[in-house]
DNA sequence: TTCTGTCATAAAATTATATTATAATCCTGA
DNA sequence: TCAGGATTATAATATAATTTTATGACAGAA
């Protein structure tokens, strides 16, 4: 005996609406024996008659009668599902889930989310904060749907998409004012504060002064460039922020903000996402929506 | 491209609790292949993609999560239609719509009910009561169940079944009792008093008197028993009326009832259905009820 | 690199479904 | 009661869908 089938639900629809085995074949584009066939194959596996064949007419047994909105039922729960589908394959809807690094939250989403709003109504984001490793799990084992940090990240089961690059300012307390730029050598005989470990940019920071590791500190890290600035600011030091931190951060410290010379010291801002992901193409178009958003702190406005 | 089955479901469902696909295909009890297809066709009918393939670990994608829920809830709407089935052919539940003819509803009725109940507590017994005619036609176009009436019907769409045979009485004058009773020839010259037309107990006791129609009469034709026995009582003339009737209908009017001798008229019970009705053997069943009901008045006691 | 686990693909075999042709049934009307 | 028409069922055959077997492709691990 087989197993129930939708095609057998559909042709008893049609049988229980017609009432008559060849028009209701007709409407399903078979022939009269091949859905009396279907039918007989229905009852069997219900084990139980639906259908009472008169010579003159047919009706549906009682059970047929229960049957049938069932059955209707549960055709209509599947053509939901086809639509379902439909919709979400055409529209960029539901729930988008984005890491970001704390160095670039702050500043870009306000103005991603407002674009996000405007180009996407019915998208949902969310945005998770944490570090580039931690992003990078989460995003490899579907936690989130992408990530946006800065690159590389070198993983081979991710797509890297660049979106803009920016450059890192110097920031000075503000008495420092107007004096030279101190080239990225001199920068090591400063006392340069940093962001603890595993943020990038700090060991972006220690890359442009040319070192890759440093000896242990009297001062402790800061854990936010907000923090990096008000100790700039208490005479502590000199940081560096990125371009599109400067105006968030440096607006209430007294600090000067200097542009270096060539080489000048920068990042490649981009999104990741798995490669495997089915949202590759709407991640595409979005992340098009997080270039419009990082334009202003972008190198040579590119 | 082809249609959703039922089976593509199935697979899925497994797949989407194991998220492997062979050891789903191992629970659907088919090759890996076989289930890869499956859900590769799944795919395409919906036009999007469910699962998210990794070489080391598969996983669903956003739609694909709504689609296994929409998808469990469609096979277990098909898994319910199915118990729905086994629960109707297994016990005799739900409504039983059963006609009766004036003659017999009455009488039959109070026993028949405790004994249904008794025996289907599940069972809601509808009684219609109607002239032969229109029962057989109600059961013929299925809004009646079966019909217990009066032998024989002879249609051809019609099954019948015999239950009992009871006799008819005379009913006279209470001042009658003792008197002989009169043959059946006799009774033609009595002012016999009869149901209206259409009754089929009216041509069973213009049978008995040897006469098939009656030319007009002066007195009005009764439209039940009751009202036969009360004008019987009212020294209008004799009537006959079916054992079954006799308690409930002469306990309170002052008529004497008597027996004939042989030719004894008669009449037989049965219930009639549809020749097509999938609740034949039930119905049978509950012929045997209805049989038990009407005992007291058989012939024979038989 | 090679091995291993995993899913995809291709060809062949099987099974399910459809079609065509015809039978059976039963109602209709002479 | 008998022929004719309408309707569904059945049988044989043809077609299409599905499964299996065998193999490929690919990525991650040793």
């Amino acid at each position: 005996m087989t197993e129930i089938s939708l095609r057998q639900l559909r042709y008893f629809d049609a049988l229980a609406t017609h009432n008559h085995f060849s028009r209701a074949a007709a409407v399903c584009a078979v022939t009269q024996p091949a859905l009396s066939m279907q039918i007989k194959e229905l009852e069997d596996a219900l084990g139980t008659s639906l259908i009472e064949r008169g010579t003159r007419q047919i009706r549906l047994t009682r059970f047929g009668e229960h049957a049938v909105r069932r059955a209707r039922e549960i055709l209509r729960f599947v053509d939901e599902l086809g639509e379902a589908a439909r919709a979400s394959r055409d529209e960029f809807v539901g729930r988008l889930r984005i890491g970001m690094i704390p160095t670039i939250a702050p500043y870009l989403l306000p103005k991603l989310m407002k674009e996000a709003g405007n180009r996407y109504p019915q998208l949902e984001v969310r945005i998770r904060e944490a570090l580039t490793s931690k992003l990078m799990l989460e995003v490899m084992d579907g936690r989130l749907d992408a990530a946006i940090v800065a690159l590389p990240v070198s993983s081979p089961a991710l797509t890297e998409a660049a979106l803009f690059s920016e450059e890192f300012v110097l920031v000075r307390p503000g008495e420092d004012e107007g004096t030279p730029v101190p080239s990225s050598e001199k920068l090591r005989e400063l006392r340069l504060l940093l962001l603890e470990e595993g943020h990038c940019f700090r060991d972006q920071a220690l890359s442009f002064c040319g070192v890759h590791s440093l000896p242990p500190r009297e001062i402790l890290d800061a854990s936010s460039l907000s923090t990096l600035v008000q100790m700039v600011s208490a005479g502590m030091g000199v940081t560096l922020i990125p371009e599109m931190a400067i105006s968030v951060e440096t607006r209430s410290a007294s600090v000067s903000v200097a542009r270096f010379k060539d080489p000048r010291p920068s990042r490649t801002i981009g999104m990741i996402w798995r490669k495997t992901t089915p949202l590759a193409s709407h991640l595409v178009q979005f992340s098009d929506l997080v270039r419009r958003a990082g334009k202003p702190f972008s190198k040579r406005g590119r």
